[in-house]
DNA sequence: GTGAAAGCGCTAACAG
DNA sequence: CTGTTAGCGCTTTCAC
């Protein structure tokens, strides 16, 4: 491994010089400069990041939180982030809370303190990577975005808006005619989840449909437990099926497609059915999912725009909350 | 950040003896020991990863190398060793080699580069993140494991059995009695590919059924090419459609069907449908795909196996190479 | 068994 | 504009 005396030695400068050239082109003369660049070529020198690291405190290394590196929304908003970071010389360390073996609420704590006593430079953290334990945000020494609902606002956050968004979804549902409608929510202990649920039945009760609790389950967003509600609603209202299901996640709705196909319930022939949350790798299912959402590729893009201009000095005030509206994607489903 | 220096003065023992403490426990005696233990977790002492790092030569951590961390192939490889890895205090970087921009050989070389420049401990290859350039990892300095047919041998690799899996298949389509099947297959620049294809069409010779090129289509693996075989094989077979289908990797087939279902064409009662691959992620298509391949997670486990062994000098041999039988899951589409 | 001292490769005051 | 110098925090001979 060549090493920044070497160049030195070979342009005939010193070290400094070379040091200068690399982090601050200005302050050499051209001469000096070129001579130096020369060297460095001829050498194939490459500056030692575990040195310049040490010596400066930074790692160009940034932490990607999420709860599953398996589904393809979190993986869609990985991908955004690091296609936006491609010509930048950042790396991104992946921390999936979801690791069998261990409560996430653990994992999240664990990696929290590791991107701190690792001294990487930033960190996102997709909201369901870290339920329950946001309130170690708020002394978190390290440049974070959060992408999700976060009340204390300990840092800066970017969400969708999840009421107005399931508001939406329940009026087209009840403009289509609907009136029954199941309703398959998130976990309650999800913010989130929360959201989107008091924005669906308010939907119901300002068009004068009574809250029916019997048509609600509460699902874990993941998709088993799509299946597990369709069961239940088959199970429950065998002969009296609503006429629509809404999931609050598409996972769910996934699983719930698979297992009505299973038990011969055709979607949307016997039951319609919508979801929340729009990606690309949906475009595949059949029949297409009527759903609202906000594509993570976006969210990806807006997280990192946030946090590079914290790590970047350029906005140091309070914490900043971005809330974007969602978009309606009508398909065959509903 | 508390340094070693400040535990050794409150421990009052010399900063040697902190270090040998944290990593020659044994040559401590007992008593100082101690005292410096409790020093440590007074102090919440935690070493400085980047400045052991700089003096060791190791980082703890390695590099997975994928071509798209959208597919839930990839992804399902991912955890699989990071779940491997999760009590060990080792991080991945994943290199993503699709990133939009470039193609994936130009980041594939980048990446290996990096890999070496940045000093990572190790690196784990999926075949198509480095086709064509696979004799780049011939003078690779880093412990690498292949995933994937690696005719070089350049470094340790783990593959499916292609050939035979794909025989294999074509052998039960045909004891099913079909005799026209139309084949997806990969890109023919990859081993891979051709592997599965000469696998594939072998079974049919041995069954005394010709090779109709007619039937043949060469797609990406990529779901969008289902699509497109789907397309041209109703356009160029429209009133004579043969009685099964093959993709060589099931997010074609996952397009394929998707595009049967468009056209109106009923999988299977009009025609047949199998595809390379198996993974957890494909339990809620429907219909269930009748499939062969191995799971990532195990390619990934035992990639990591071997890269460990690489790792912590337990081997150093001539390259290894193991070569996995698939498994042949029977659903509804076949 | 313990400690002093020499760096790993680099950056950034600070002088010149 | 250029060079000298002092570390960043840690590990590891090498004496004692």
């Amino acid at each position: 491994m060549v090493k920044i005396q070497e160049v030195a030695k070979l342009a005939g400068v010193s070290l400094t010089t070379v040091s200068h050239v690399i982090n601050h082109r200005d302050r050499v003369s051209l001469v000096l400069r070129e001579r130096v660049e020369r060297a460095i070529d001829e050498l194939g020198y490459v500056p030692n990041r575990r040195a310049q690291s040490l010596r400066t405190g930074k790692t160009n290394m940034i932490a990607l939180m999420i709860p599953d590196i398996c589904s393809p929304y979190y993986t869609e908003l990985v991908r955004s982030v690091q296609t936006a970071l491609s010509d930048t010389d950042v790396d991104t360390i992946i921390y999936n809370t979801d690791v069998p073996g261990g409560h996430s609420e653990d994992h999240g704590l664990e990696y929290l303190r590791q991107v701190q006593r690792k001294g990487l430079d930033g960190l996102i953290v997709a909201d369901a990577a870290l339920h329950r334990i946001q309130h170690e945000l708020l002394d978190i020494k390290v440049p974070t975005v959060f992408v999700g609902n976060l009340p204390n606002h300990a840092v800066d956050s970017i969400e969708q808006d999840g009421f107005a968004s399931a508001h939406q979804m329940a009026t087209y549902l009840i403009a289509k005619g609907h009136r029954r409608i199941a309703h398959v929510t998130g976990p309650s202990f999800f913010n989130m989840s929360m959201l989107r649920q008091a924005g669906f039945e308010r939907a119901l009760v300002d068009h004068g449909i009574g809250i029916d609790d019997s048509l609600r389950y509460e699902g874990s967003f993941l998709g088993p437990s799509g299946h597990e509600a369709v069961r239940w609603l088959l199970k429950t209202h065998a002969d009296n099926l609503p006429s629509a299901i809404f999931f609050a996640s598409s996972r769910m709705a996934q699983g719930g497609l698979a297992e009505f196909a299973d038990q011969g319930v055709v979607v949307p022939r016997d039951i319609a059915l919508a979801s929340y949350d729009i990606y690309e790798e949906m475009r595949d299912i059949r029949p297409r999912l009527t759903t609202i959402g906000v594509e993570p590729a976006e969210l990806g893009r807006r997280a990192l725009a946030l946090l590079q201009e914290r790590m970047g000095g350029s906005y140091s005030g309070p914490p900043r909350r971005i809330v974007l509206p969602a978009r309606l994607e009508i398909h065959e489903t509903a």
